[in-house]
DNA sequence: TTTTTATTTTAAGGTTGCTTAAACTTGTTA
DNA sequence: TAACAAGTTTAAGCAACCTTAAAATAAAAA
């Protein structure tokens, strides 16, 4: 396992959710900053090393072992940021970057005091599950759209997508964060915006676009 | 800067203080692993790029430049032994080898964050210095070797001396860690040996050969 | 001083992971 | 159905970092 190997694996997985399980390779070409050629060769290679599923021309599948293989990194990554977050106070920006690289260079024993150190926690700090040593992954059962929180009720935040570093600027510009709890005031029809109130008593307006990005369980 | 880059730089400097200056190319193409050829060939190439000096046939000897990158490099790794003993209680062995990857792709930020939470060590925990951000490396004065202490003086354990694993089995089964307090109570000349005496009243006797890996200072 | 030995360098080649450009499929549009 | 456009694969090649084996050099021994 490489670095490379283990972001190809890693990338198939996410790319696998996000797109409902279409992952092309130009999807993955731009997702890992590299040519459609170089998915093509990687694939191949993969597939005869029984870790992914590659027909030519056909979406790009993960094998049962491309799948395990992929919650590992993507555990490793997940308690990463948390522990750069809690323990050593890592803005949510840098610790997705600190964990990119650490993910690939970390032993599974290291992974495991860690994980123990912070006592076997099931989310990372944007909310996103952090798979167990077996391979489960937490579920996110109730966990929905802003959006679709009707006015007057509450709910509390439990996942921020990151879209780019533009959407961190936004959570950090309306102190957006997991755990934080929310009272939709009003929804606006004629462009999806939503209002909403803080626990502090202090309101703004989060257009709808935003608050699809944010997700949240009803309280 | 690449991983083995890092290694190259880092070693120089490494051998450098344990030959007195003298370091050959198949010294470090042991220590690093690598075919001596393969040692040429980096030595060359990072001659050109003003960080190692090289001159064919001659010992290897870092510039200015090669000797700050190595100096980074080494204040990760010890960094990072630290805080993975202190904080998450890995084992002496075990902090070693993970160090050997992290200190490769931890950035400058994450480095000070960990250093700042230990608030500011200058030693790691076997006893070596840890540069600090300017370069500037921790004077180990009064530092000496557990065989120049005299019979009935006592003396703070300061540096363990790790040449392979066997050592670190040794070190463990005599308890001998950084910090301990001894009482030399007896030096046998015949064989070189120390019979020592720990705080809490045991007494056992060490191997010429194994004390003069544990360095101390007088109390 | 010449010869032998140990060390270092040079040469040739392999692997991984990438690139660009050309050839090929596939699904859509005319 | 034929042509086109988009996406994918194949081909050729490059850079980094290694290897082994042969040639060159330096140091030690005869
Ligand atoms: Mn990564
Ligand atoms: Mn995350
Ligand atoms: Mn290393
Ligand atoms: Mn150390």
């Amino acid at each position: 396992m490489s670095v490379s190997i283990d972001n190809f694996l890693k990338n198939i997985y996410l790319l696998n959710q996000e797109t409902a399980g279409a992952v092309t390779s130009s999807n993955l070409a731009g997702r890992l900053e590299v040519s459609v050629a170089a998915v093509t060769d990687m694939a191949r290679k993969l597939g005869k090393q029984g870790l992914v599923d590659y027909k030519p021309y056909k979406a790009l599948n993960l094998t049962e072992r491309g799948n395990e293989l992929a919650l590992k990194i993507i555990r490793k990554h997940r308690l990463w940021e948390l522990f750069l977050h809690q323990v050593l106070g890592l803005d949510l920006l840098s610790v997705h970057q600190e964990a990119e690289r650490l993910e690939h260079h970390t032993s599974d024993e290291l992974m495991n005091h860690i994980s123990r150190f912070l006592g076997h926690p099931d989310f990372d700090p944007h909310g996103d599950p952090i798979p167990g040593i077996g391979g489960d992954v937490p579920s996110e059962k109730g966990v929905i759209p802003l959006t679709e929180i009707l006015e007057n009720q509450q709910c509390i935040v439990k996942k921020l997508r990151y879209r780019n570093s533009e959407t961190s600027d936004m959570y950090d510009r309306y102190g957006l964060m997991t755990g934080l709890v929310l009272r939709v005031i009003r929804v606006f029809p004629f462009d999806g915006s939503i209002e909403v109130k803080y626990e502090d008593g202090s309101e703004v307006v989060l257009s709808g676009k935003l608050a699809s990005n944010v997700f949240c369980v009803r309280k």
